[in-house]
DNA sequence: TGACAAATGCGTAAAAAATACGCATACTTT
DNA sequence: AAAGTATGCGTATTTTTTACGCATTTGTCA
């Protein structure tokens, strides 16, 4: 192995997240809008370089503090996207991740030192993403449906108290179809990924029973 | 992104195939000696470093060419490792895949450029490997099992002309237990990753029925 | 030859999982 | 009081999975 072989050297690691959430209803996705060469003032998908010191999973950690702020939410890895000419300054192969949050509870910056504007977009409208953007998210939103009900990856979603109803409401936004209610809760129940975490009695409405995700981990899915 | 920030240059790129197959009953893995340092003499993966201007798909492809002289085989990408440590020299990203193929059909270089040997082992007795391939290889068993079924991933093992009961022997090798021979051989027909191709006339038997995996991509798996 | 075993193929019965949908209760609005 | 909505639970039906019986072809061996 040869560090300074042209061959492969000069190969940089992109990580990408297609950071998901529901906002009353709609299945979005975060974008970030680039302040420099290449892609200057489009939208991507939150990411960066990782650093030759950190694992790809500690580096989309630091990538999504540094263009957005957040912190402290579960990532998924499921996939890799290797055309050399997917950035055009140097070969970056990228490693993709999916999060899904609650953007109720995150403040997302809009200005940072790479970045001039962040928003959540409604997935049906977003395309003409920079780099392969748009075939990541494609493959994301694929991904995240097929394994919605596998593991706890909507944890960082509904952390704790929440109500199968609102359970139910955000899977049907994210899958794009009906979900039969008592079926829902039913399958719910029957694997082990949540558990009673109290009751919930709101003014105007029956009182209703409280859930919160196992401490399972996120990524034993099928990856 | 500039291309000389020591932060996020002199990166590379592994390319690791677990080539798993099925020999008289046992599950084997493909493994290759290295020839120098780091990890000279120890057993690994087959693989090699990934070059600027190919994908991982195609750099895997060349890859297997010259370690082991294996051409025209599928594989399914399965994970990334990326802890900063796993190669000596300098930070080396591994993407990894797996292939099952007939290991009667291939003729497997012993000697090449970059190693001294090279031998089918039984998955069972491996151990020691040179870089994280011991993790690498255990995970690829683990997602090769899950996925048996779900893809036609056997299909380099059995491009054409099998029988069912050898398909069934097979699959029973690689899981490590007993199928039941009518209720797989009814699966395999209610999904269609397989068709007809014929009848098979052998002399001291009864006539079987012989199939090939129909033509999808290997891809359509989970990941 | 006839009994037996092995390989192949097909079928049926029971168990488990997924789906469709009825209905009771609590609380509101009108 | 009647109607409407949200919550929770149950039951009937369908589909899928699992267990296993049995017929047919062919070879072996007493």
């Amino acid at each position: 192995m040869d560090i300074n072989n042209p061959l492969y050297s000069k190969q940089g690691i992109h990580l990408v997240n297609a950071l998901f959430t529901v906002d009353r209803g709609k299945f979005k996705v975060l974008l970030i809008k680039r302040k420099n060469q290449p892609y200057k003032d489009k939208w991507i998908l939150v990411g960066g370089a990782c650093y030759n010191n950190e694992t790809v999973e500690n580096g989309m950690k630091r990538e999504m503090q540094e263009k957005t702020g957040i912190t402290g939410v579960d990532f998924q890895l499921f996939g890799v996207y290797s055309n050399p000419n997917r950035s055009p300054l140097m070969r970056m192969l990228a490693v993709a991740f999916i999060s899904v949050i609650d953007c109720e509870k995150v403040k997302v910056l809009t200005q940072t030192q790479k970045t001039s504007d962040a928003e959540w977009f409604e997935i049906d409208k977003v395309k003409g993403l920079g780099y392969d953007h748009d075939e990541i998210l494609a493959d994301a939103v694929k991904y995240l449906k097929n394994n919605i009900f596998s593991s706890n990856i909507l944890k960082n979603l509904f952390p704790h108290n929440f109500t199968l109803p609102l359970l139910h409401k955000a899977s049907e936004s994210i899958l794009g179809k009906k979900i039969d209610r008592r079926n829902f809760r039913k399958k719910l129940l029957s694997t082990h990924i949540i558990e009673e975490d109290g009751i919930l009695t709101q003014k105007g409405k029956k009182s209703a029973k409280l859930y919160k995700f196992c401490e399972n981990d996120v990524e034993n899915l099928k990856f």
